[in-house]
RNA sequence: GUCCCGUUAGCUCAGCUGGUUAGAGCGGCUCGUUUACACCGAGUAGGUCGGCGGUUCGAAUCCGUCACGGGACACCA
């Protein structure tokens, strides 16, 4: 360590812009957070969970960010190879939207009215746009990413692992394609997956219609549907096997209503007889569950609809829209006397494209899909085994939930943005070839039209980013990476698809030890933060206001392992205030000389050896609080350290010992080491104020690089600790006494002390009570709970009432703590059946209370009558 | 419908492998220019721990049940 400095030039406030931005550019300028496979240091990795280029950070990501920062700045302090990659996904579908609204916004023209490449190219545009501002809110937030290894998951390198992986799988055949339903959006054209559909309960109405003769007669059956304009694509009706009611229809045909159509009736388990008429009408090609009984029966599938949900059944009904079709399909049939209930509300869940909010159309179509149940069941079994750890614990029931009943993944999309299926056709149609990143196709072949969902290349970021599928220096060291820090909302998005991955191109090995959840961040009722609501907020207004550090640590603050957290502006004020009160500390003993220099003395005493002790078991708090992922209980025991040990008591009895020059040597050499201390201590979680000030108070270098503390437990000092809080006792005791008897703070009062062993001088200079002069005559006297006996020379007479008040109430107190305690010892079941130290605990604990008992009684009785 | 989480001070949350007078931050009230900090200091008020029942010597903590809130998944026309 370099010579200390004894700058006292520090202003009285901690001003974060002025700090902030020429710090990170210094952390940069010397590579701090550039990670290095060369190096002998063991790896900690953290990819970042790429943003997408949408827009803008949110509260959620500044927590994820914030959590990630601290995790990798402790593991770089403690001497690992840290690697937190940065970089952001392309966000097929979310940037295709916004980049038509745009185009329509600026230029007034759709999607159609581009070439492919065109749009692609001003989708290109909005990303180095739009991807820009988000990592300058990173670099803001102070985040220590090593930025010459930021990847978009449609760079080149990354495009080509895509497309390897993609090659691999179809050549095992877990890649294939085929028609199916799928969950279609009539307006932005694209099949989607299923957790792209919301499902949300919404009324409809439900028709029932005859189908068969008019008369009411056996030979006709009566259905119910909510749509009714899918009758027209009705291939059956289908019933239960078993239900009596309609036996001696199965297997017989039915004119379908409106059209010339003959349809059978089928028999299928997946009826249920006790809903409506017990029979339903199957649209093979616009249900799923129709779909899958058509399967079944080997009914045709008649597809009613195009891509915009437009019929195209030749006759009246052509050329309407869904909704439009359904009042029309009524009305045609209620002409004919076939509606036999009239309609009836009736609450269902309709699925909405997640991104424009659309109503999805179940549509069959011919699709890519992955093969996932080879690849599930050892994405659950990592899981189950414990290769991978999912914290806290109670989400893994979600993980299990999700992996164990995984369908083929419908990974094509019909959107221009994001990475071509790399499949060519040849030009009669007649071969298919998939190539991999090396291969160009035949002359004359034509690829894929469409784009794989944006979270196949998701799900490759661990790798991909580290160069995959070639054999690189970071692949080797840095994967698997340590732990993958992300919301609990995308578990199922984008954590299983890695792990699906990962396994299967990592030869069996797990992408990430562990998965840290977080909560939701939500505004300051806890409802959660949407635009609709207009309760947003932008890190970066509070940044600006109270500093990124204030941003992180109230976030911090309010991180309980996977529980959502409200946050609101006072917290963060808080935090802010926090920051300040460091800042001050640190300036004050800089201002008394307070050095790093040299051995911290063996010999410590009185409030020395005690804050030493405490600082030591402080660290190891810190440590294992890190190593739970218990940042809100960490930053809390740092916040209350810092605070209300260190700058209420250990400040304010320091300027004690300062004053003395016999114990300020000591004092100097121990006010550096707590807040050097400190500072290492706090800095991941708020390292733009604490290496503001490091560098100064130390002459180091940087905290970025600085050591991690490591607990001394043989600093740790029971007698000390005990000294100090029989101190605090007596302090607080007589602080309580004054402002009882209103007396201002800073009056200063003669008084005499019998009974204090130490620390007298401390006691007086923190009481303000003056040695008793030659007039001295005690009109007050108060015996405190460690015995000291503190007369006072009160100008005028004590407040009787106000004393006798205060007494009673630690009378009530101490009373009810014997009668509890007493009474679990005269209770036989108590000492017959509890432990032996939880009896031991209850004895001494009704002793003392019957200790204060007697003190307080005679402090009462020593009381003038009123 | 299945599953998960929550219900503790005015607000937001800790505490819950059962055993201090149930805590914190913010907010409230009183006093205060004590030379690090008013982005401060000192003091203080405020809770039958959602309801009911059970287990236990002992329950905020464990079990059952109900109510309310949040969420995930699956959905029958």
């Amino acid at each position: 360590m370099s010579t200390p400095s004894q700058s006292t030039s520090l202003p009285s406030q901690f001003t974060p812009a002025e700090v902030e931005g020429p710090l990170y550019e210094r952390w940069i300028e010397r590579g701090y957070f550039t990670a290095d496979p060369s190096s002998n240091k063991p790896p900690y990795t953290i990819v970042i969970p790429p943003p997408n280029v949408t827009g803008s950070l949110h509260l959620g990501h500044a927590l994820q960010h914030s959590i990630m920062d601290a995790l990798c700045r402790r593991k770089r302090m403690q001497g690992y190879d840290v690697l937190w990659l940065p970089g952001m996904d392309h966000a097929s579908i979310a940037v295709q939207n916004l980049v038509e609204r745009h185009l329509a916004e600026t230029e007034g023209k759709g999607r159609f009215d581009y070439t492919r490449e065109q749009f692609i190219d001003r989708a290109w545009d909005w990303k180095n746009e739009y991807g820009g501002k988000i990592l300058g809110q990173m670099r803001r937030l102070g985040e220590g990413v090593d930025w010459s290894r930021e990847r978009f998951t449609m760079d080149s390198h990354l495009s080509r692992a895509v497309q390897t992986i993609f090659k691999r799988l179809y050549d095992d055949g877990l890649i294939y394609r085929a028609e199916r339903i799928i969950n279609w959006c009539p307006r932005d054209l694209t099949s989607l997956s299923d957790i792209e559909v919301d499902h949300a309960d919404e009324p409809g109405e439900l028709v029932s219609i005859r189908y068969g003769s008019l008369d009411g007669g056996a030979n006709s059956i009566v259905v119910a549907t909510t749509r009714a304009e899918t009758m027209l694509g009705d291939t059956a009706v289908a019933v239960h096997p078993e239900d009596e009611r309609y036996q001696h229809l199965i297997g017989t045909t039915v004119p379908l209503p409106l059209t010339n159509r003959q349809i059978p009736i089928v028999a299928d388990e997946h009826v249920d007889p006790s809903f409506g008429t017990g029979a339903v009408k199957v649209t093979p090609a616009h249900d799923p569950n129709d779909f899958e009984i058509g399967q079944r029966h080997s009914l045709p599938s008649l597809t009613i609809m195009d891509e915009r949900a437009v019929i195209t059944v030749p006759g009246p009904f052509e050329g309407l829209d869904r909704l439009e079709a359904r009042s029309a399909v009524v009305a045609a049939l209620r002409e004919e006397g076939r509606i036999v209930a009239e309609k009836r509300p009736y609450v269902h869940a309709v699925g909405h494209c997640s991104r424009c909010d659309t109503i999805v159309e179940p549509r069959l179509s011919l699709q890519w899909w992955v093969r996932v149940e080879t690849l599930a069941k050892a994405a659950g079994d990592v899981v189950r085994d414990g290769r991978i750890e999912i914290i806290p614990e109670s989400m893994t029931p979600r993980y299990f939930a999700w992996v164990d009943g995984l369908r083929d993944w419908n990974i094509s999309r019909q959107l221009w943005w994001g990475h071509r299926i790399p499949v060519w056709y040849s030009p009669d149609g007649s071969e298919t070839r998939c190539l991999g990143p090396d291969e160009t196709a035949p002359e004359g072949w034509v690829q894929d039209a469409d784009v794989l969902d944006t979270w196949f290349s998701s799900a490759l970021w661990p790798f991909s980013t580290m160069g995959w599928p070639e054999d690189t220096a970071d692949l080797r060291k840095y994967y698997p990476t340590s732990v993958l820090v992300t919301g609990y909302d995308i578990l199922f998005f984008w954590v299983v698809r890695m792990t699906l991955f990962g396994l299967y191109a990592m030869e069996d090995v797990q992408p990430f030890d562990q998965v840290l959840l977080t909560g939701i961040v939500r505004d300051a009722h806890g409802k959660k933060m949407s635009k609709s609501r207009g309760n947003v907020v932008d890190p970066l207004v509070w940044m600006d206001a109270y500093g990124a550090d204030a941003v992180r640590m109230s976030l911090l603050q309010g991180a309980n392992p996977g529980a959502d957290q409200a946050v609101n502006e006072e917290w963060v004020v808080g935090a802010r205030n926090f920051c300040n009160k460091l800042w001050n500390a640190t300036r004050f003993a800089m201002l008394n000389g307070a050095t790093v220099a040299g051995e911290l003395p063996s010999d410590l005493s009185g409030a020395d050896a005690w804050i030493i002790s405490r600082l030591n078991g402080v660290i190891s708090e810190v440590d294992d609080l890190y190593e739970r992922y218990e940042f809100a209980k960490m930053a809390d025991l740092l916040y209350h350290f810092a605070w209300d040990e260190v700058c209420d008591w250990y400040l304010e009895l320091s300027k004690v010992t300062l004053a003395d020059e016999a114990t300020a040597p000591a004092t100097r050499r121990v006010l550096g080491e707590v807040l050097d201390t400190l500072l290492r201590l706090l800095h991941p979680a708020i390292p733009y104020v604490t290496d503001a000030l490091w560098p100064t108070l130390t002459g180091g270098q940087s905290l970025v690089i600085a050591a991690w503390p490591v607990s001394d437990t043989g600093r740790i000092d029971k007698d000390a600790e005990a000294e100090i809080a029989d101190l605090q006792a007596v302090i607080n005791e007589v602080r309580r006494f004054r402002s009882d008897q209103g007396i201002r703070p800073s009056q200063r009062i003669p008084a005499q002390l019998t009974g204090l062993a130490t620390h007298e001088a401390a006691v007086r200079t923190l009481l303000r009570l003056q040695e008793p002069e030659a007039d001295f005559a005690a009109t007050a006297s108060l015996t405190t709970s460690t015995g000291v006996v503190v007369e006072l020379d009160l100008s005028g007479t004590i407040d009787v009432a106000a004393e006798r008040a205060r007494l009673s109430k630690d009378l009530a107190a101490a009373q009810k703590e014997l009668v509890t305690n007493a009474g679990k010892l005269g209770n036989e079941s108590f000492t017959g059946k509890a432990p032996e130290d939880v009896i031991a605990k209850v004895r001494s604990r009704a002793e003392a209370a019957e200790a204060e008992i007697a003190r307080i009684d005679a402090a009462l009785a020593a009381l003038p009558d009123a």
